[in-house]
DNA sequence: AAATATTTTTAGGTGAGACTAAAATTATAT
DNA sequence: ATATAATTTTAGTCTCACCTAAAAATATTT
């Protein structure tokens, strides 16, 4: 079954919001997510319900099936394969690959993706950490704690960060913060939510609460 | 200014049919061109005028502006670097190339076209001998002859074969005829149009006039 | 030059995917 | 439990790119 862009991203959308399938998802988050308006998504949800990729009851939130979550996985695999592309091969940086992925992630040839991922090298995670979808649809999802979760004293190594925040990644760069940091946790100030941290044994920094609830550690 | 994916197929197809811009085109070939209706076209021919890309007059035929030659020999420059991609670096033949290099040439991105240039080696043709455009919409045309023009006795260089048509691509592979074989015109029959050719010196064969005279060559 | 054929355009309509405004449903607060 | 608020859906439009059928313009025959 041939979905259009616009049913793709609907998908992907919905995959993400729902944290890989899990949960429901609210009209309004989907609005939100993909810019556009909640009367729009209610008319995209009867016609995903129609085509078998979700399951849909008016009023009641919406949850992928196995089938759309096959779809979904394939399309981010897709976009995760362009991004290490982007970055390893044609020298971008990973704040300015995401833009770029969104649109190649949507170009439709099944041997090209094979080709591409063996160019590659095969490779199983994004330059954001993110792990890629095999092409039967299989996810490894690593079990990972935000920054701001950690506790003072705790150590963890950097896994994982947002894909789709230039400015944020940006930020990360001028901290010296890459995938495979380690982060220590020498001081958590309760009043803003600020963390002072140490990256791999450097002098420490302070980082605002927005910024630490995105990093995603896994403990050491 | 931004065009649809849509307006951006009509601007190549009266770029090539217009042969590189030189030509008035009908709607009719342009109908036939994208597998669409003339009636479409009309409707299209009104839209693109007003964005300047072509000059049109109703029932007289379409020019392509220069503008509108910019604009189309830009999509035909990412259309020709993703083929030398797809070709050198992700190991596809000749002949699969072209279907997903249409879906390639719409990826909006400057800078991608501009490293994926830098990444492939600055080529100056594409795997069917199509000069690729320049940033600036300049292109090398050079000058050439069908195998079909050529008489009894000369000899020339296979350096352009259409890039959009499979079969024809394969059957080439078959006879091993490739970019830069020499090919002497051995006996041409009267009857039906096809020539008696070697290639590269081997054993002569038949071609039918139909293949003849998509094969072109520059004269030794 | 008139008749006929071909090409092209106009008129009106369709489906996709968005929108606004209003109605319906569900959730929250009093 | 009722009133109010928030969410979601429906109803009715809009634009884009296509379509068919009919009308208009141009080209070709006789």
């Amino acid at each position: 079954m041939e979905l259009s862009l616009a049913e793709e991203n609907y998908l992907k959308s919905i995959y993400h919001l729902s944290e890989n399938g899990d949960t429901e998802v609210s009209t309004n988050a989907i609005a939100e997510d993909l810019q556009t308006k909640p009367a729009s998504v209610s008319d995209m949800m009867r016609k995903l319900s129609d085509k078998g990729v979700i399951e849909y009851q008016k009023y009641k939130g919406v949850h992928i099936s196995d089938k759309g979550k096959k779809i979904a996985l394939n399309v981010i695999r897709k976009h995760r394969l362009w991004e290490v592309f982007l970055l390893e091969k044609l020298g971008f940086r990973w704040d300015e690959v995401h833009d770029i992925a969104e649109q190649l992630e949507h170009i439709k040839s099944p041997l090209l993706i094979k080709k591409l991922d063996a160019f590659l090298g095969y490779p199983s995670v994004d330059p954001h950490g993110d792990p890629i979808p095999t092409e039967n649809g299989e996810i490894n999802i690593q079990p990972q704690k935000s920054l701001m979760e950690l506790n003072e004293g705790e150590l963890g190594q950097v896994i994982n960060v947002p894909d789709s925040n230039p400015a944020l990644l940006r930020h990360l760069d001028q901290i010296k913060m890459k995938l495979g940091s380690l982060v220590k946790v020498i001081e958590k100030v309760e009043f803003d939510g600020s963390v002072l941290i140490s990256i791999d044994n450097q002098s420490p920094i302070y980082l605002s609460g927005a910024i630490s609830e995105n990093i995603m550690l896994k403990l050491k």
